[in-house]
DNA sequence: ATAAACTAATACTAAAATAGTATCAGATAT
DNA sequence: ATATCTGATACTATTTTAGTATTAGTTTAT
């Protein structure tokens, strides 16, 4: 049971580093070193965070991305769900036709309700939570 | 991000389909069928819990397997955690060398802490509660 | 105008996890 | 003795995740 995958990590861990850097242009390959993102990988997952305007890329020489929006209105949630979709739960619960119990399954709602539960969670985390510029909230 | 797989969830299952039915051999044929699972996947499963010492089990005809502990202390919980391990953050948290920051890695503690929460819920959810005998606890 | 430094898009391969099947040996009730 | 069951194990298929490579196009600096 994995709640996070390299395209989220790695999507985070960027926009964690554009964070401490606003206003300037970095390109990925800085990104890449700096977090020990392979170069290709993060090349393929930071088009994904400009299309959602999380962020902004300029291209050619001097170019590179830095964030759009401020730090702390990025959730973590919102990444996620980008790169992994929703929590998706057993899904014979939703598929299986011999599931007759599906309407009423305990389990079944058991399991939504503690997705949603994480969901929220990483909802109340913000990229600039994670820079450490912030003092923790308990 | 998949909370429960396969294996956690026939065997969750099987489990609830014994625990309505105590005390009587049931075959894994009569369980694949009536709850819709692949029979050959089931009875690789069930040797499992045979090993943990959750079912019973005999051979030959008239054979099968039944609960060996009471149905409300098997927690879902201890199935998945047969099947599936420990709840696992993102890896490279871990593992990566150029995470300088593993130790004081905001991200990590928070994910530990969801993954303990997640454990939590589904250790208080009992195979009798899936089972429709109880009334709901809120 | 052209070379170098950059992103965008897409197609591809590799590895790992998950799902499912098949086979054979052995136990037991009848 | 045989049909009905489980145990063990090996195997294949599918899906998801991870990572690489290629080509095209943009922009700055010279």
């Amino acid at each position: 049971m994995k709640l996070i995958t390299k395209n989220s990590d790695y999507a985070i861990r960027a926009l964690v580093y554009l964070a401490k850097k606003k206003n300037e242009f970095v390109s990925s390959a800085e990104i890449a070193k700096k977090e020990g993102i392979p170069l290709m990988f993060l090349r393929r997952v930071l088009p994904e965070l400009l299309k959602r305007k999380i962020i902004v890329s300029k291209e050619g020489v001097k170019g590179g991305v830095f964030l759009r929006r401020a730090s702390q209105t990025i959730t973590v949630t919102e990444v996620i769900k980008i790169f992994q979709g929703d929590i998706q739960l057993s899904q014979c619960m939703f598929r299986n036709a011999f599931c007759i119990n599906r309407k009423t399954c305990v389990l079944r709602k058991k399991i939504i309700s503690i997705g949603k539960m994480v969901e929220r969670k990483f909802d109340k985390i913000t990229i600039r939570d994670l820079t450490g510029k912030t003092k923790e909230k308990r």
